[in-house]
DNA sequence: TCTCTATGCGTTTACGTTAACGCACTCTTT
DNA sequence: AAAGAGTGCGTTAACGTAAACGCATAGAGA
């Protein structure tokens, strides 16, 4: 079915087919029903080829993120992810233009968002992990469509959210914990203050795997970014003597397995924590963090780019919410230099 | 860049520039090297839309795989990714074309992909697991571009392969079987005749992971896929009191979670098996399957239709070897109706 | 000398969609 | 009654590429 088989069955000319499908007005309401009865009945499909060459934009998404370097790198998983789809969308008109703000700066989120605005941007992928800024933003009558990345933002109107459920990945961690560490005993959940929404409720999810198994005791931590962690996991040690395991909420978890290194107390404490960040994956290696869980960075700026493509170029509609699949990443399934690749 | 551009910098028409471009004779070898100058200065890239616009042809995937409803539904699990990929693309002009086999009969691999052949497909994705036949197949002349999914098949030339390291994901299952079952005893891994090669790695990989694990003892058990599975059951239950793990390579761990239930030996045995079949989600919420290893069926689907699209419709390279993360599923992250997705 | 063929190249059409433009007509407003 | 605004609709020119077509010119064979 093309616009011009339907003019030629609904006698009229292209052009009032035309201006029926983009509602542009200047039709009889006669003429309207008469052409619209065709489009239904055939089932008529606008040409993708066809029509993006005629408009023959850039379709240029703004992407909004945190520091790329900053959180040893996390962010910058999610980059790799996005500039892997924008590659494969070079061919089809998608550009990419990248801002990043300060996460611990009120304000700056919002700077940066406007500032990508004014440039004309079609679309936005955004983090929106200083949740004031970035609703401020999203809510200004100039804003173009919009996914979320990494976490939602509950009362705004995302094409897309992509995210992990982070209960269900705490919950998890719990049972890795659990199994990596059966015999019970003090366990500790530390948090620092970023990313308020995650962060909690992973630790919400991990003490509910705990809240029916008697032989554990739960403790929780809060650390701040710049804080000397030795100092006060070294306190926590000698006051817990039993302490067996440590999960940290995010991909700061190298850091504290450095520390328990140090202390001395690798053997009696499973180490588990969030995030194939490369610092983690050292770790990993190294011997000094046990078990990761993986949001799949790479997979949700790749999903997030593909999001808003098909909804600005190809007018799919997209799915509200993807939800990431929790992966569990021990050293035997830890990706090496080959990938996942058979060794040849 | 456009054509015409180009024609104009080099000062001649867009009917010479095409003809040089496509390699359609009747230029002069001066006029050839002053137009691929300018193509390689500019860096020339041709218009996706207007090149499909104008070829305006449908991209016909033939897909050829076993009984969809064979093997507890999980190649349907493949199509279904094949088919979102499908309907994502549809407004690109990819369309797919099934084709079925019965992969316990020689010949018929082949004689349907003959048939797809004949119907004009303009690319082949092809699970080869029956290896004489996928090799004759993609060997004649007259045949398209290929990719294959769930094995590979060497001293072929795929487009791509879309596959899981087997070995990789039976040490993995081992690892999770150590976990589950850290006492020791006597371990069984279950092979069936199905895809030889698969089976035989995770087998393979599964029990190099106890290689040095003297508490353990590994004995393997081919069974035939009608045979009665519960005598040999229970009689290697009777000659082996301590058996304490069941590893199944392959979907058909419910049928033997089933029987070990019915036998009253669930309690003292750990069940480790491959792949979310329905039936295999059922036993793991019901208790009798404590670990699955997920080989991702609907991703690999939907990664390799990407794949021919890519190489097709948007002349991009593909990726030789795509390797299919191993996931480790256990109750807790076990996908439930919502998904993975928060509860709301 | 007269076809015939081959070569090099420009011209043109088509793909389907969009949207500007313009024509003919009607209804207001002054 | 003349000017202006509004309505319904057809026409047409793009967008960039692909490929058929046709026009010169040159050299070969009759």
């Amino acid at each position: 079915m093309t616009i011009s088989e339907i003019a030629k069955l609904a006698q009229v000319s292209i052009g009032t087919v035309d201006r029926v499908l983009h509602n542009r007005g200047r039709v009889a309401p006669e003429t309207i029903k008469k052409v619209m009865a065709i489009v239904d009945d055939y089932g008529y499909q606008p040409n993708t080829y066809a029509r993006n060459l005629k408009l023959s934009k850039q379709y240029t998404i703004g992407v909004l993120l945190p520091q790329l370097h900053s959180e040893f790198g996390y962010w910058n998983l999610i980059y790799e992810g996005i500039l892997k789809a924008a590659k494969e969308l070079y061919p089809l008109a998608v550009r990419i233009d990248l801002a990043q703000f300060d996460r611990s700066q009120q304000g700056s989120l919002l700077k940066e968002g406007e500032a990508l605005l004014k440039r004309k941007v079609d679309a936005l992928l955004l983090a929106p992990v200083v949740p004031g800024d970035a609703r401020l933003l999203v809510g200004k009558k100039q804003c173009v469509d919009y996914v979320f990345i990494d976490s939602p933002l509950p009362q705004t109107n995302p094409v897309s959210t992509v995210v992990q459920n982070p209960f269900r990945g705490g919950y998890l961690a719990g049972r890795m914990m659990h199994l990596l560490n059966p015999k019970g005993g003090t366990l500790l959940t530390i948090q620092t203050y970023r990313s308020a929404y995650n962060s909690k409720e992973r630790a919400r999810g991990f003490s509910q795997y705990f809240a029916d198994k008697s032989q554990y005791r739960s403790y929780e931590l809060e650390i701040q970014a710049n804080a000397d962690i030795g100092q006060s996991l070294d306190a926590f040690y000698r006051e817990h003597q039993d302490l067996s395991g440590i999960f940290v909420v995010n991909d700061a978890i190298h850091r504290i397995a450095d520390r328990v290194l140090l202390l001395g107390r690798k053997s009696q404490t499973t180490m588990v924590g969030y995030d194939l960040v490369e610092p983690n994956r050292k770790a990993m290696l190294a011997g000094s963090v046990d078990c990761l869980i993986s949001q799949r960075p790479e997979y949700q700026g790749y999903t997030a780019v593909y999001q808003l493509y098909r909804k600005g170029l190809l007018s799919q509609e997209a799915e509200p919410t993807i939800c990431v699949p929790i992966d569990v990443i021990l050293p035997e399934n830890l990706i090496d230099e080959q990938g996942w690749c058979p060794r040849t």
